[in-house]
DNA sequence: ATGTTTCCCGAGGCACCCTCAGTTTAGCGA
DNA sequence: TCGCTAAACTGAGGGTGCCTCGGGAAACAT
């Protein structure tokens, strides 16, 4: 794979600043138009680097993620229950940065072929890692499963993208319902 | 107001089931033309009927709306603590109907606007009434307030459009952790 | 300087939304 | 039964957004 040239590579840069002010300010549903507009550059070159919306969201996530999978591996020598909480509450709010993010990786979850599909899988092999530890050190409720978990930290998410402080609370009462007695 | 013409009324009902299938098929974001179509109707009718696609979802919900509210209402006689819980289980469950109804709830709730609006306000006074019943008896715990309730309740809506059996264990554990202990 | 390959451009086809000027028709009164 | 009129219906068309693809431009190697 030869590298890129010099304008491609600039372009790209261009297209990811405008789509990550676009998605901030109007969720991953944002126009991709303007987008291309803003990036001084034709709607066809935006579709050239990134085939869809997926692939654009993929690449503006690509650091974040890694942050968040670093974060979730440091969090995996923590005490087990508070590692557990934490982490959850470290991907909902990662997934609220963009409005609509929390469906976008929802479905990513089930779809193989989204673009999101391989993060969506690291993050739920992370989540079932510190459940699993969880249940080791018998800070869980023995009925939770890991998609339990799941499920918990998308709703949550998507909570978020309409009021964080309401998320936090959900976590709050969920966390107490799962966490052993 | 006089009686609407035979017509109108017949389309109004042609277009209600056609709507009703569209939306259990296709979730609430369905397009309209192909309603109007298999109720034999041009776009401008369905148009004229319902100015958007909120009024076509109020009208569709009203028979349901009502016998929910009565639900509430018959649930405000039973023991306090489960008739909260059996409230957001029950309102939970109705949202899932179509695909989508439960952000359209969600957003009809803060909108006053929204054809959908005097709809969310009724359930969401029927949760503070079964909240501070419940309070009152003890039976959940003195923080949980009407905001967590009502966010647990649209966040279970939401997940139950993926999983119905999810979002039943996310009310478990949720409610758990909501209850007193 | 030239050739080749990569990249960019943007008009245009498609789907859906919604409106409104013109046409049809139900229902009423003579 | 026959107009008459208000109510209802129609569907072309303008707007927005998605995505493609053939032709043109620009980078880079030689």
């Amino acid at each position: 794979m030869p590298a890129r040239r010099a304008d491609a590579r600039r372009n790209v840069g261009k297209l990811l600043d405008a789509a990550d002010a676009a998605f901030r300010d109007h969720g991953t549903g944002a126009p991709l138009e303007p987008i291309a507009r803003r990036a001084g550059v034709a709607i066809g070159t935006l579709y050239g680097h990134f085939p869809n919306r997926r692939a654009l969201a993929r690449a503006l996530l690509r650091e974040r993620h890694d942050a968040l999978f670093a974060r979730g591996d440091r969090l995996a020598e923590d005490p087990p229950g508070p590692a557990l909480a934490a982490w959850i509450r470290a991907v909902a709010e990662h997934a609220a940065v963009y409005g609509g993010l929390a469906e976008m990786l929802a479905a990513g979850l089930d779809d193989e072929a989204s673009e999101l599909h391989d993060d969506c899988a690291r993050m739920s092999a992370l989540t079932d890692r510190l459940l699993a530890r969880a249940h080791a050190a018998g800070a869980v409720r023995p009925e939770v499963t890991s998609s339990d978990v799941l499920t918990l930290t998308t709703a949550a998410a998507w909570t978020r993208a309409q009021s964080a402080a309401q998320a936090d609370r959900l976590l709050d009462h969920a966390l107490r319902g799962m966490l052993a007695p």
